[in-house]
DNA sequence: TAAATTTATGTTGAATACAATGTGTATTTT
DNA sequence: AAAATACACATTGTATTCAACATAAATTTA
């Protein structure tokens, strides 16, 4: 796994060094809401569990913080990155734009062995549909977009991209209703525009890709709109107004 | 000058700490090619220059690295971000549509007081130009934008936002060509169009803003294309295909 | 009793020292 | 003479130590 941390050039956050176990650990827990919004990060926890002094721990800390994973605040240590309600707003307003950028880049650009490692991670997706854990399955979601943005290949759309691959995940862990009808027919829809997402992007079908954003997009959107009005939030989250304040 | 690392909560780079300079320093050395792109850094030389240990000039290194401007190969030091041919390609096909979103989103919510920052960077702009200093007009004009992205105030977007800025300023620096005609008479018109950028903001007249974007965008790649095809380049770079290879 | 100031403790930031890795040059061997 | 290997030097990565800061608590004073 590989971070565009630079732009061309990608630093591997240590394919196999000693901050690799802890940088892996971080994502997971941060995207499947293990760790909270927020919440404190212990440097001295951290640097036992994973044997690493403070200075290579703290290195970690800044590429994540650098990748929108958390936050550092001068003087006052590491959190995982918030979520607030601007946050939603801003994730809304931005979303449909560069998800229809990726896909259809994707469509243009996407290499054999991309497309193989795209179904491969669509096999994946559809092993966590089955096994019902949300955790694995929000993780699964991701790396199938991930790709996508590999697809696209493009230096200036990937810091964004990133971003909202990781409040998506978050987002949709937040709004996760396990014993709700309409979630499981929502995500065999979900897996059904993965499948042709792909077999748009295998038949460089840059306009029908695009569409497909739209419509995974739509689908996401409606979900997460449906079990966030119940639960008392007053706003429609998809017609909000861009009005600072 | 405050940078997103994170998401909302912003880390201030040390607004006074010993850092601020050497980030400040690396920022204007690098938009301006004062430090050309691939460059090497010498953690040792600018360790000694700015009276800072190793420990703190690399976080410098890493935060920067995560803002785009550098990069960090593993066992290898930093060298400045580099620039290809794929760069420019990338960068002509995704500028347009993030500078539209930026000033419509600028138009729809900016402040009063970010209105004031943006009249003065204006100011500070026209200043710039009739100095005839390339490197203080690329400055100003980085930092015009700059507040535009503040303006649309939404953190997804901000991350490709500023990865875009750094390399505008680089290629319109590459690109500049101080003795030709139609180069001072673009730049009059760039400033108008500034005006009418704030203008735009001012009423908050949002299609306006996109319109202007669009206008802006396309004086800025006339330019560049019309200073690069005659050096020997072959391809129009406004209408490259997308395909990898 | 409440508020404010001071003190103590814990956590972060920086510097230095040490270890490991990578690069360049020189020497040796074919 | 050319290529390969080994050794030395330089640069990066990690650990440890020390100092500064922030937070919380306790004591004192109003």
């Amino acid at each position: 796994m590989r971070f565009v941390l630079g732009r061309d050039e990608t630093v591997n956050l240590m394919e196999h060094g000693p901050k690799s176990k802890l940088t892996e650990y971080l994502r997971r827990a941060i995207l499947t809401l293990e760790l909270r919004p927020g919440q404190d990060l212990d440097e001295q926890q951290l640097s036992n569990d994973f044997n690493l002094s403070r200075t290579p721990l703290r290195e970690v800390f800044r590429d994540l913080a650098g990748l929108g994973y958390i936050e550092l605040r001068s003087g006052r240590g590491a959190r995982v990155a918030d979520m607030s309600y601007t946050t939603l707003r801003d994730f809304f307003l931005i979303a449909p734009m560069i998800y229809r950028a990726v896909l259809r880049l994707a469509a243009l650009n996407a290499s054999a062995d991309q497309v193989a490692a795209l179904k491969r991670a669509q096999d994946d997706f559809k092993s966590a549909l089955r096994s019902g854990n949300a955790a694995e399955r929000a993780l699964a979601n991701n790396r199938f977009h991930e790709i996508t943005g590999d697809m696209a290949g493009n230096v200036y759309l990937m810091p964004s991209f990133q971003r909202l691959l990781i409040d998506h995940a978050r987002i949709a862990m937040t709004f996760y209703q396990p014993h709700n009808n309409g979630m499981a027919q929502n995500l065999t829809r979900a897996s059904d525009q993965h499948d042709e997402i792909i077999s748009a992007i295998e038949n460089r079908d840059a306009e029908r890709a695009e569409d497909l954003a739209d419509d995974h997009w739509n689908l996401s959107r409606d979900e997460i709109e449906h079990f966030v009005m119940p639960t008392g939030l007053a706003l429609p989250l998809g017609s909000l107004s861009t009005h600072s304040a």
